[in-house]
DNA sequence: CGATTTTGACCAGCGC
DNA sequence: GCGCTGGTCAAAATCG
């Protein structure tokens, strides 16, 4: 890894400004189209997911990048085109969309399951948000913002691709991805959030940072 | 050399 | 109980 520029010195105004949070700088979620019907996610039964999934068109930035549970807003491409300086999620998926496929928040509280592997206990993931979503791109890995490490990769069946397992760097977050392309429809990959982010994204902050710095200094005249 | 990926092993849940 | 499946661990390999 290289320098994450993290040894950029604010000016003494940055202090001031408000606490920055992704709705914030996120419009107001529009009144149309109506949300699509919700599609469940059952993680013991990979064939059964997305089972007649709605037109691939919008992807739900706001549920996604803030971590939230309710597919609350549906964005218009123009929408979603003006994220782009936010976040370097568009490098991945140029010339794609995708759209919130589920929200599958409680299914581990639902099965009652405490899992354990290599004689470790896991910690019951109770009440962790998951959604998945499917974009539409050659490149398996969506560029979000935030930093994953791989920990495993597994074939699943009735899928010729294996799902590949992520863990979010961060030391105090335990957010976990999945993602796999369908068998069905090779251009398309799932991908399966788990989780809350507790920290900000990086490239969210490196993107706005000089722009913070910018607003500051016109903000004296 | 630290961070990340790969990959086989391990374990729990589920269906039969 | 047994086999199948999915999720995770952790040592080894690889990368930058």
């Amino acid at each position: 890894m290289e320098d994450h520029h993290q040894q950029h010195n604010p000016p003494p105004l940055t202090s001031q400004l408000p606490p920055l949070s992704l709705p914030f700088l996120l419009p107001p979620p529009p009144q149309n189209p109506p949300l699509p019907p919700p599609y469940l996610f059952t993680p013991s039964s990979s064939s059964s997911l997305m089972t007649n999934p709605p037109d691939l068109l919008d992807i739900d930035w706001v549920s996604l990048l803030s971590g939230g549970t309710q597919a609350a807003g549906w964005l218009s491409h123009d929408q979603i085109n003006s994220f782009k300086p936010m976040a370097t999620v568009d490098k991945n998926i140029s010339g794609s969309a995708g759209t919130i496929i589920s929200e599958a928040a409680d299914q581990e509280e639902k099965v009652g399951i405490k899992r354990k592997a290599g004689g470790r206990m896991r910690k019951a993931a109770a009440s962790r948000p998951r959604f998945a979503f499917h974009t539409r791109s050659t490149d398996d890995i969506l560029d979000d913002g935030y930093r994953w490490r791989k920990y495993g990769q597994k074939a699943v069946k009735n899928s010729s691709y294996p799902r590949s397992y992520y863990r979010c760097t961060h030391h105090t977050c335990n957010v976990k991805k999945q993602v796999q392309r369908l068998s069905k429809d090779t251009s398309i990959v799932v991908t399966t959030y788990e989780g809350i982010h507790n920290h900000p994204c990086e490239k969210l902050m490196e993107t706005l940072t000089p722009l913070l710095k910018q607003m500051q200094f016109l903000s004296r005249f």
